[in-house]
DNA sequence: CAAGATTGAGTCATCAATCTTA
DNA sequence: TAAGATTGATGACTCAATCTTG
């Protein structure tokens, strides 16, 4: 049954599994405790924030966020009734959907941004030895891009 | 709004977030196509056979696996249902509940155990360069330890 | 009254079906 | 007929309340 040798193979996949399933329960609690937007709101908001014209398509946001195409859908409603975002049809496709961020949701996500900062530091990134952060995020960088090629061979 | 120097400090965070979510998806997705034990049913089983005497509290069952204590009683309860498991009090601490894996649990164990680690180097491990996979686990283990200890101090 | 565990009720996320436009 | 997106139904997960023993 998975002897030594398969258990050096797998140990970084299970460390990547435990950091993030205790330090993202972590966060989730400050940033309610803060009283500001929710992870899964924050990275919709960052997402469109740092986008040309800060709107993305439905389908390109959830490429970037960590978050699936029906999930995106799903917060981009809730986001909408918020004020955060509005969303209206591509005028170049109408089959599409552009979700651009508001003034109020910018604001959202600069009243978040020094909760969700300082939650990282500080279940995260403070544990990390020098060099370890550069290390995992290069590690780690291919693993993404694969899955990225899979799920849009375009881009 | 997060600066250059932000992004830096909470890159890392975000690779484990998407490769996590990326190939944890990919991953079930295989379990599931090879018609074996479902991730987190794996998960358990995995601790309750390395465990001394193969069982383990289920306290002590959710502190090692990537589960929530209530969690952790419903997949104990299905895994029972499935003979996999079988739930016991402990004679020590009659409070406690004792959950040890059965033959058919092993062996059901054994069965995913290629699936599960095959699925893990294609959406995983092969993306890695040389070196990676010891630099992350490594890197990553202080955040696991971190949380453990808030979790469970006596530790 | 605290610790270990379970359960009822509610929330969140996903799949498959659907709607609309290309 | 396919691509983009949304939604209805369902299953997974969590919180708070509860039960039992220390």
């Amino acid at each position: 049954m998975t002897d030594a040798g398969d258990e050096d193979r797998v140990a970084a996949w299970r460390a990547v599994l435990l950091a993030q399933s205790r330090a993202l329960r972590a966060i989730e609690r400050d940033m309610e405790a803060a009283g500001v937007v929710s992870l899964g709101w924050y990275d919709v908001l960052l997402e469109l924030n740092a986008a040309p014209d800060r709107r993305l398509r439905m389908q390109d946001l959830a490429a970037r966020a960590v978050l699936s195409r029906t999930r995106i859908s799903r917060i981009v409603t809730e986001l909408e009734a918020a004020g955060y975002v509005v969303r209206r049809p591509d005028p170049d496709d109408r089959r599409a959907a552009l979700a651009t961020i508001t003034p109020a949701g910018r604001a959202a996500l600069k009243r978040a941004a020094p909760t969700y900062l300082a939650a990282i530091e500080e279940h995260f990134t403070r544990h990390l030895a020098r060099g370890a952060g550069r290390a995992i995020a290069e590690g780690l960088q291919p693993v993404i891009d694969a899955h990225r090629e899979l799920l849009d061979p375009r881009r």
